[in-house]
DNA sequence: AAACGATGTTTAATATATGGAACACAACAA
DNA sequence: TTGTTGTGTTCCATATATTAAACATCGTTT
């Protein structure tokens, strides 16, 4: 089985080790050792040692009173140098900040990674309100307009293998219910060449997002505008449409994407 | 020694893992097996199934010719979402409270509003005394070691423009004149990367400080040590220099500054 | 084409990382 | 006080990760 094929080659110290950093997050931003060995399942014997080990690279820190870690700078710069080793990220963002410039909207820039969507590239105009949404951020694929734009050119057989349960979560009243239901979906969006909802994710928050193509002709990357308001005003629709699908047009020819 | 210390309770799959990931950077963003063995002076086979551990759990990455590895999207799964949505106030902690820890003083920083520098952080050592200094304590920038570490990347012309009058506002004998005697002293300091002054602002009192960067390059932050005596012992001064500049590096690596 | 070196992959002997057991020391309760 | 529970750290037998060796492919060179 192909389990077993993973296996074959493992090394248990690292794949745990980067278990211990995945457990960090908002909800839990400081842990003990004993904390991690109950959630991970693995002896505090060895939690200890992978914990000096980290420690001394620099992936944790302990906090003062020696008992709590805390997740060390060296996770930011290993996400950093990934970001930028990406060269969509840098070729974004003269096509963001001119969409941002046209519009006075919010543009985006998310990846996939899993089942998540993953803010990669942001620029906002300069307004009173800061967005929740930072470089890293993640979101529900399935449940936002990006995400469904990522998502837009699986097969069905993929989306299963993706989303293998009966019921998708729901986020919101306007989530597809079921897998089925999320392709549907799908291929109305694929057809039309982008997606635009109002209040889909958020309320308050409208969406009009289109898929970036890189060379292989594989959907890299979705690029968004984000307007702050529950409905776009019926004159400005159009023209913000064409714009969102000329900005990622015009990002999927810097990748050398060849046209479809 | 610290080196056999260190080694004690190491875990050599993370530690070799972790090496592999950190050798990815925006100026080598893929790399080759053999080539990581080298670099690392560990074994091919040993690469070998380190690669297949990273890459089964999304860490790395095959390019479509199969021979070269980058980072994969795995690396922005651990807790880097959580750290990148932290300001610099929060990230500075953890830096300050070990650099309190391995010197025994009070660490701040402090940002620069107009002709004022603030306290954002402050973490003092478990001592009796309370320093006058709270977080959101304001001294003016012109007369403080901090002060000159946030200034001293401006041009003359922005520094006019901040001091516009013939005599600057005397804090003490030792603060500058003129925005031109300013200037000069400012100059120095960025060359040398850091200020140290014993008895400046307030005798009795002597700072280190260095600037911190933000991924821009602007010196976003000063990050400074206060040693309560009117002299710092010889000893102890240079390596409290370069703790403090080191302490200033962190941050600012923290902040994506790509290093100058 | 043949010979070579560099690399991807597998196997197996052995060097060593692992984790159970033990100790030290807290914090807390009775 | 004394006992108890949870934790940080150390030690050591042994299960297992490591790596030398071998094999399989590749791309180059002559």
């Amino acid at each position: 089985m192909a389990a077993k094929e993973t296996e074959k080659y493992a090394v248990p110290g690292l794949e745990r080790g980067l278990r211990i950093l995945s457990e960090f997050s908002r909800q839990t931003p400081t842990l003990t050792a004993p904390e991690l060995a109950r959630r991970l399942k693995v002896p505090r014997t060895t939690i200890f040692r992978l914990l000096v080990t980290l420690e001394n690279l620099g992936f944790v820190e302990r906090l003062n009173n020696g008992r709590d870690y805390q997740l060390g700078t060296a996770v930011l710069r290993l996400g950093f140098e990934y970001l930028a080793s990406l060269s969509i990220t840098e070729l974004s963002r003269p096509v963001l900040e001119r969409l941002r410039d046209e519009t006075g909207y919010s543009s985006n820039l998310v990846i996939r990674d899993r089942r998540d969507i993953v803010y990669i590239q942001k620029v906002a105009p300069a307004s009173v309100f800061s967005s929740s949404v930072h470089i890293g951020t993640r979101l529900p694929a399935h449940a936002t307009v990006l995400g469904r734009v990522l998502l837009s050119h699986h097969s069905f057989e993929q989306l299963q293998a993706l989303y293998p349960e009966e019921k998708l979560q729901a986020h919101g009243p306007n989530t597809p219910a079921t897998t089925q239901d999320l392709y549907t979906l799908l291929q109305k969006d694929k057809a039309r060449g982008y997606v635009m909802e109002e209040g889909f994710f958020e309320t308050n928050i409208s969406t009009i997002a289109a898929p970036v193509h890189d060379e292989s002709g594989v959907v890299a990357a979705a690029l968004g505008l984000t307007v702050p308001n529950l409905r776009i005003p019926e004159i400005e629709r159009e023209q913000l449409i064409d714009k969102v699908k000329n900005a990622a047009r015009s990002l999927s020819l810097s990748l050398n994407y060849s046209g479809a």
